[in-house]
DNA sequence: TATGAATGAGTCTTCATTCAT
DNA sequence: TATGAATGAAGACTCATTCAT
């Protein structure tokens, strides 16, 4: 078997394991995993050396993703829309592949060097689509990333988790994107 | 400690069990627990015979707590402020408890005849809630309960696996409560 | 409560053991053997020291019967009956109260001297109705207690863990007495 | 020692609770059988799913030998032969292997498709080495499978868990081989 | 390089026994 | 003296990881 088989085999697991996360969540058993890929689980072994590599690698292939899709609409969509997409894209993916984003986090596997890298580019890349659209005024200027990145976790992780029909979705989306744009009158409501 | 101190040592163990979960998560042993309510595994085991059966004691507890809590804010608060006060206890509970509600969830452990019975109740305290709010005009009527447990769950759950401090959680719930409240210019305007 | 109240409870925990030895194997629990008599575990204790304890007494309790019937049969009945009928007795006692005699044995639990002199008594009374048996010709001469031991434990044990019906003993008890009868031929069938 | 020899591994192990169980009872820990086979306890389990299961296939590998046995015998040794050699061969059988054939019953074991199978098949091959016996008239007429049953199980159960000395065995079985055998003087004479 | 059998530390859970009340 | 809650050693079983083939 020459690298190509083993780059194939690398996608297997890698598919095989986002799949069998998805599932069982973090629990799942690497022979489990090797099974689904169809191959050892040395096999496994050889291109994850642990458990959590496994888990990062999924987890960085993701980020890296959506770091794609947020350069991509930074140069494509309009300022006003850019940010809206790649927020509502984000969710899309933690509700398609449920891949456990922040249960890594709360299982205690510490964020690698890769991982902090990723993570300051990612929120770069969501500080950039969020700068552009406040100067274009489709987002009110007077949020700032700490609260994006809080709404934005929050809501992935309920896609995640949740089992929401697609309008649900759009439903939450479409009160939250409300809440980030301006309008005359914030903190007390209308006729009060 | 013995007999009459029974139910005091359940209530050392119940608040050993909350603070070791949301310390070391879903993968804290039971000796541990154990150590920390300064008791024998075995009491734990007297009071919660399994693993699960402590898991769900917690957050039927913490329930029970913000169901208390619906109850009183629908008689004491003005419906106005009712709403958005209870959405904002539950998140702070979440932000101080970390007791992994939804992780139980993301780690298979079925949901039992009791939480079924405690889920409801939530639902219907927080339809009760929102009701009232929309009779008098402080969140805008084209929301419905889903998108409001969707953005309730993803809050907690925000707020419970992250570090934020305190001023994030409020300005993130700002943004979302904006997005609740009607006003003049949202997607379809109304005399549009 | 007055020390005849004490006895009435020794009673009871022992009628209880045997009860619950019999329908659930050695592998009873203390607090069951407990809850059937009616009384805390710690009472159970009080009377007997220790698990085996408990077994010992219950095995001892049932060999002085046995001794008892041993003495009256030799009495009261003819020495030709005596023995069989004593035999029989044994059988039926185990197929009766199932208390697992040799499953202490097979346990590993040790023989203590109490029990080392019941044993010896057992083996005197038995030895005796052997003696009386083959004095008057009912039972072959060339037999020895070893063999004797040998049958009434096998058959004994056999009651105890089998479920057979009552003709069923019957007809085993008639081939082993027959066994052990005298007559013209032995080894060589008649026929052969 | 990998691959090609996990069956050997099996061997060592199944050869190792045999004589653990024999010298301990069922209450030998997986731990000392993996010990005593050389391997890890992971091994044990990779083999037998279960401590019952363990034992199950000790007691199903020692019956299929029986069976093979009695075949044997029905064919090679003579129809006057066949039955009591075999019925000796079952006891000492029980006698060297001390394999606690019955105390998994006593111990609620429950018994499975596979074993009653097997079961179906000893009672089976018992009652044709009978029926050539009784045809040839070397077992007398009057006895059927229920009563054989009896005295084997019985006779196993106390080689199993007696101490008996070789001769004793034998003087056992020969009582009980000539209570089987037809004679002119039995309980109820033909004539009468 | 791939395989999967072997390993054994790690964990949940049980239950005989103790002891404060 | 009776009670039953508390104890914690013991044991069955799991599963990430290694390594002989």
């Amino acid at each position: 078997m020459i690298r190509s088989d083993a780059a194939r085999n690398r996608a297997k697991v890698l598919a095989a394991a986002e799949t069998v996360l998805g599932e069982q969540g973090l629990t799942a058993r690497m022979d489990e995993i090797a099974r689904r890929a169809g191959v050892g689980v040395g096999t496994v072994y050889r291109h994850f050396a642990t458990k959590e590599a496994l888990y990062a690698a999924i987890v960085s292939a993701r980020v890296d993703l959506l770091l794609d899709e947020a350069a991509r609409l930074r140069v494509a969509a309009e300022p006003q829309t850019g940010f809206f997409r790649f927020f509502a894209q984000v969710v899309a993916d933690a509700a398609r592949k449920k891949t456990l984003t922040d249960a890594l986090h709360s299982a205690g596997i510490d964020v690698k060097a890769e991982q902090a890298g990723q993570r300051a580019q990612m929120r770069e890349a969501l500080a950039d689509l969020l700068r552009d659209a406040q100067r274009v005024g489709a987002v009110r200027p007077d949020v700032d990333l700490p609260e994006i990145l809080a709404l934005l976790r929050g809501a992935s992780m309920a896609a995640e988790t949740g089992d929401y029909a697609s309008p649900v979705i759009d439903r939450t989306l479409a009160v939250l994107f409300d809440g980030l744009r301006p309008h005359a009158l914030h903190a007390p409501p209308p006729s009060a």
